[in-house]
DNA sequence: GTCTTTCTTAAACAATTGTTTAAATTAACT
DNA sequence: AGTTAATTTAAACAATTGTTTAAGAAAGAC
């Protein structure tokens, strides 16, 4: 179960699921301009002419893709950090409590669904992606998010100064983003020691890294 | 001076330079299989064959072009980490020393040459461009820097069992390269408050976020 | 049954891709 | 000067791209 293991088994399910199903992992693991119609048509049983009959065009079929994928993610999030909120009452969280609810959804989904794994580097390879459309769709995914867990990590760090937090919330969503896209280097560089594939133990690992990260930045610059 | 801004001047010198100036810039911004040979030809002010004639083909191009700007950077950090493990003598560096010596560099290339910014996003996009032979040039560029590197990290934690260290060096890897790489996030989610093109910012505060997450990873498994 | 809508398909479209060819130009050297 | 090598260029190459067309099949409604 690695996190993009090549698929020689053949999609399920409707047209449409084996279409969006196809799009997910050669996005996953060729990026935007680097997978073709013919590729996902191929690889979901069907014709091109049918992708463009369901989706319009690629551009909208890879957005369509990625909202599937992204909005239950962003929902369980917000769901955590409510859930946190209310049991600490007027209380301010701990940052790694704020990161937690941010990260550990990611392992939630997947525990639930394992097909859900392909998404986190689906995630994090569009957000390298250049193609202006999906950078405007991120923001308008992610941007109400952060914007939200920024200002918790507000909260939780008072007399810390605005500029500090943002620049250690982009070093920790970084961090996030390039341990879910390039985990194969972890492999690599380990000469097999470390399991790419212990998903848990890579989210437990995130959840402390960016926090003690987080909380170093903040009151180092103070 | 943003990290990567749109050329709109004239590349200089040979039409080997101006080729070359003109695939970094357009390879760091929209990767292998986003950018063309003509858009290059165009941007060198030159034809598309000769740059056929001066590498042979796209790929070897974009190779040699990494190479130019990657050997450089490698030489520096190795020079650095040598030069703070003579300072300490028979003495075990710190963590924050050891990514000092891998992160520092950066910036001290782009004050040198301020052309050399485009590199980071270069090298970090590269870092997720799933071409193979890519993959493979960057195990062969990066690994042994990076067993150097883990093995003074080693010696800094003798206690540390091996995994972690591997673990937290690719958490403090992903998210150098993801801040380097996502800039343009910063600006957009801290709505203009943070400078992205903060450069010595950034790296210094790299520094910091990472060589803390890291401890804080290394000693929280113990 | 017939009609209508939904879906699938093969074929073609125009545009673009990396690459090659062969002729023209420039530079270097004797 | 003349000869050779190095470089540039326009044009064409075959392959591939996303997209469209138009005909056909499948399914459901009446």
């Amino acid at each position: 179960m690695s996190i993009v293991s090549p698929q020689n088994f053949e999609f399920e399910g409707t047209t449409r699921k084996r279409l969006l199903h196809a799009t997910e992992y050669l996005f996953a693991s060729h990026g935007f301009s680097g997978f073709t119609m013919r590729g996902v048509a191929e690889k979901a049983n069907t014709n091109i002419a049918s992708a463009h009959y369901h989706f319009g065009s690629k551009e909208a079929m890879v957005l369509e893709m990625l909202r599937k994928r992204i909005e239950p993610l962003n929902a369980l999030r917000l769901m955590k950090l409510e859930e946190e909120k209310t049991k600490v009452g007027n209380e301010a969280l701990p940052t790694r409590v704020v990161f937690s609810a941010l990260i550990s959804p990611i392992g939630e989904l997947v525990s639930r669904d394992s097909e859900s794994l392909i998404m986190n580097q689906l995630v994090a390879r569009s957000f390298t992606e250049p193609v202006s459309f999906i950078e405007k769709m991120q923001r308008r995914f992610f941007k109400q998010l952060a914007t939200i867990f920024i200002s918790e990590l507000k909260n939780s760090h008072p007399q810390a100064n605005e500029e500090d937090i943002h620049w250690n919330f982009h070093l920790a969503i970084s961090a996030m983003l390039g341990a879910l896209a390039q985990h194969r280097r972890l492999k690599d560089f380990s000469n097999g020691i470390c399991d790419d594939k212990d998903f848990k133990g890579m989210i437990n690992r995130l959840i402390c890294f960016t926090s003690s990260g987080f909380d170093a930045g903040i009151s180092e610059f103070q």
